[in-house]
This record gives C-alpha cells, sequence and structure tokens, in this order.
RNA sequence: GGAGGGAUUCCCGAGCUGGCCAAAGGGGGCAGACUGUAAAUCUGCUGGCGUUGCCUUCGGAGGUUCGAAUCCUCCUCCCUCCA
C-alpha cells in the first residue's frame, strides 16, 4: 500500500507487462521516482464512459491495471464521463454513436461501478463524474479548449478519414470528444492515464491541454487490444466475438477454451497474473510438442475465471465443460421450458413449434431449418421431419445443436 | 445558396434497357462432417407462413402499368464540387 514499499524501477517492470506502448516510457520512471522519493502517490486515471450496458474481457484490462497501481500504493481515479457519454468517442467508429438519456447512463453507470468494484478496493479510490465541470463550462471556456486543437490534426486521424472519404457523416461535436476526455485530465491533475492503444490519440490530446495550463503532462499506459473469440478483429459488442465480464463461469470458461490458440499468450499476458516466465515456459512447451494446447488453453480459462468468480467456481466450471463438451454428456442443469397440456395432447406435439416455444429458434422457419439440417435432438434421437409430431414426455431433454439444451416440462 | 451523386435483404455490395428478383457475389451467422466446442477445410442453410404454394421486403409517401428494387412526382437523410 506504500508507495515506497518497491522501488520505481521493479515498478515499472510490472506495470509495463502487456502494455503496447508507454508514453513516454522515460516519464514515468521519473514520476515513479519522484513518487519513491516523497512517498506521494501518483494520481492514475481510467476513464469510463457509461454508453453500453454490456461490458467485456477488452474492458476488463485497463481495470487490472488500475488495481495493480492501487496496489503499488498509488491514487486511482475513476472518471465516470456521464457528460461525454451523452457525446460518444467517435475512436474507431464509423457512425456517431446515439445520443443517451440521463436515465441511461445512470443505469448504465451502476452496472459499470458495480463491476469495477470487484475488481478495484472502492476505499481506495477517487470516483468523480464529468458532469461536475462540464455542466458548468462557460462558452469562453468551451472556445478556449476547441482552440487547443486544429481541423487537420483531426482530420489525419484514421477513423474520421475513413468516414470522410468514404461519404459517411461526422458530426462537429464529435471532434470535441478527445479534448473533453483530455480536459478531465486537466480537472483531475492526473500523472497517469490508461487506456487501450486506440485511446492514444485522446490521451495524447490530455498532456497537451495539461502543458497548456502549465501543469506537468500525465503518461499514457497503452494496452493492446484485446482480440475477440474469432482472432481477427478485436472484441466488441458489434462484432459478437466477446466473452462477457458479467457472464456465468461456465459460459466464461466455456467461451475461452473457443478462442484460437494463438490467442492463449496474450490472454494469459493481460488478463491473468500467472508469471510470464512461466507463461513463457508453457508457450515454448506447445510449440515443441510436450504440452497440448488444450491444456495451455484450460489453464487460461481457469485463471481468467478465477480472478473474477473464486476458485471454487473455477473448478466448477471446468467440470461442466468437460462433462458436456469433452464426454459430451448431458449438463447437471439446463433450462426448464414447460409445455403446455393444450399444445400436446397426449404429448403429441409439431416439433416445429416445439423448438419455437423453447426458445431455441425464433421462427418456425428457423426451426424448419434447424431440423432439415439435423440439428435437433429429444432425448438423444434426431429429429428428422418437420411435419410429422413428435411425442414428449416430462423430463425429456430438447437438444439444438451441439451446445443448447432445454428439459421440457409436461404435465398431461 | 447553386450543380451533381447516392440510400438495396444482419453488414458490404450487384441489380436500376420494367416481368425469369425473396433479389448475384462476398462477409458474418447457424447447422452438419472432421476435431481439442481451437484454427483450417469441406457441405448445406441463412425474410415470414403447418412451405411443391402463398404473404411482406429494395429510404418514405403517392402515381404510371396487366405487372416496379427497376419508370414518374413529392418528401427525408447522406455525400461531392462550387459559394
Amino acid at each position: 500500500m506504500d508507495v515506497r514499499r518497491i522501488s520505481p524501477e521493479e515498478a515499472l517492470e510490472a506495470i509495463r507487462r502487456g502494455t503496447e506502448e508507454i508514453f513516454p516510457e522515460e516519464e514515468l520512471l521519473e514520476k515513479l521516482k519522484e513518487s519513491h522519493r516523497t512517498g506521494r502517490p501518483l494520481r492514475v486515471k481510467l476513464g469510463i464512459d457509461p454508453t453500453a450496458r454490456d461490458l467485456h474481457l477488452g474492458h476488463l484490462i485497463p481495470v487490472l491495471k488500475l488495481k495493480l497501481f492501487q496496489d503499488l500504493g498509488h491514487q486511482a481515479v475513476l472518471i465516470i464521463g456521464d457528460y461525454t457519454a451523452t457525446v460518444g468517442d467517435p475512436t474507431g467508429r464509423n457512425e456517431a454513436r446515439p445520443p443517451l438519456s440521463h436515465e441511461e447512463v445512470l443505469e448504465n453507470a451502476r452496472d459499470y461501478t458495480r463491476l469495477l468494484f470487484q475488481i478495484l478496493d472502492p476505499e481506495r479510490t477517487e470516483v468523480r463524474w464529468n458532469g461536475q465541470w462540464f455542466g458548468s463550462m462557460s462558452f469562453r471556456d468551451v472556445l478556449w479548449l476547441l482552440s487547443q486543437m486544429t481541423l487537420a490534426r483531426m482530420l489525419e486521424r484514421e477513423d474520421f478519414q475513413k468516414r470522410y472519404k468514404g461519404q459517411l457523416p461526422i458530426s462537429l461535436h464529435e471532434m470535441v470528444y478527445p479534448l473533453m476526455q483530455g480536459y478531465d485530465s486537466v480537472m483531475v491533475r492526473a500523472d497517469v492515464e490508461l487506456g487501450g492503444i486506440d485511446q492514444k490519440f485522446n490521451i495524447a490530446v490530455g498532456r497537451d491541454l495539461q502543458r497548456a495550463k502549465g501543469m506537468a503532462p500525465q503518461v499514457g499506459v497503452c494496452n493492446p487490444l484485446l482480440l475477440g473469440t474469432d482472432g481477427r478483429e478485436k472484441m466488441s459488442k458489434s462484432l459478437g466475438n466477446t466473452i462477457p465480464w458479467d457472464g456465468t463461469p461456465e459460459d466464461q470458461y466455456g467461451k475461452l477454451m473457443s478462442i484460437p490458440d494463438p490467442l492463449i499468450w496474450p490472454y494469459l499476458e493481460l488478463l491473468t497474473e500467472v508469471p510470464m516466465d512461466q507463461v513463457r515456459a508453457w508457450q515454448a512447451a506447445v510449440e515443441e510438442g510436450s504440452l497440448h494446447p488444450k491444456e495451455a488453453k484450460m489453464r487460461l480459462a481457469r485463471e481468467v475465471v478465477k480472478r473474477l468468480h473464486g476458485e471454487e467456481a473455477a473448478r466448477a466450471a471446468e467440470a461442466h465443460f468437460e462433462q458436456v463438451f469433452s464426454r459430451r454428456e448431458l449438463p447437471d442443469e439446463m433450462p426448464e421450458v414447460h409445455v403446455a397440456a393444450q399444445d400436446a395432447p397426449g404429448g403429441e406435439i409439431w416439433p416445429v413449434a416445439l423448438v419455437v416455444q423453447a426458445g431455441l429458434a425464433s421462427s418456425n422457419s428457423e426451426a424448419r431449418r434447424l431440423i432439415r439440417q439435423g440439428a435437433v435432438r429429444l432425448d438423444g434421437e434426431t429429429v428428422t421431419d418437420a411435419n410429422e409430431n413428435v411425442i414428449v414426455r416430462d423430463g425429456m431433454v430438447l437438444q439444438v445443436g451441439r451446445r443448447r439444451f432445454v428439459r421440457l416440462r409436461y404435465q398431461g
């Protein structure tokens, strides 16, 4: 808890893990030394915009880094972008974000902080809402902010250039976003700002604004973007390749097991505390064939789930995985669906309707398709004809595809 | 403000000399085979409907026509160039 506990060099080494860029690194070392000498903790900022409800493991990474700083004795400063959320960060976007209502923002912020404080120590985290300063800013102040940026610099950015050339709209307010994020750094006198590498521009703007206000500029500590379960694109909700932060242990474990092999190593580096020597040793072992990649992946999955849900949940998730997927047995627990007696006289029911009622297909057409493709099983028996009724009994298991199970409840 | 270009099914993107268009191709997704629920690969499906047929889709509203994603009118939004 005391910044003087470990040396600045050791601290830097720990911080370096899983970063893509620290800019400038010398400045960070200087700040760490200064802090070590004076005992004054660094103010480490992480900004989150409560724009979406669904957080995933990609969002987790800078939070883990913030936790590390906290453990090193520094001051965590969490900015809740209630005001910026109504603007929307254009970074990497190909369209403007839809504006959110104040209620939505508050609700999202509640979700976010609940998850964040599963990692961070709430007692030692300073939480600031940026509406506090933006809400009362004068137009004159706004103009000052705008004067700190040039159009050319803004348009150099790849995301805007793409939209500009691709004949897609760019609203002026989107260009103000980086200035707002940078101004947050001014207001909380940040020494360090954390974020993904895609935040580099915004963090750099913070440095400029701090300098313009006569402060020592913050240092940016950026992590690489986490690739999603497809192994190609960065993890993002809209691409559907995420592992939800808030997911069940079983779901997270399963999703981690489905990542492409090359992702095992960056995931271990970014999401776990497994010592890097160990990670490298495993990687070498997999490459020379003495360790099965599946085994390495299981260790990864176990570590991540353990970190989010604890030891016991991780073990249970692993057992569940082996049972259902490795041995292809039925899971112990599955959702139950009640089949109304009137829909199934004597247990006889049209299989298409059954699949739809069980929530395993969104339309009759989709259900027909699944049946035609041999994806629907009733107590292990493949349903072959979409037009021929099947008989259901209480407790039967309806399965669609490899991984979706439902237990049928039927009172005839 | 003036001139021109554009809006297509989840996404990108053909079609736009009117019927053969539920709409090419790609991506994504789903399913099957193979597996380590990995990747890669191969195959099929991918608007709805108790489905050899019918219904609703091609920015919005009207119109022409036996028939319109395709032609006409108005509207909305976007982009480009000029100012």
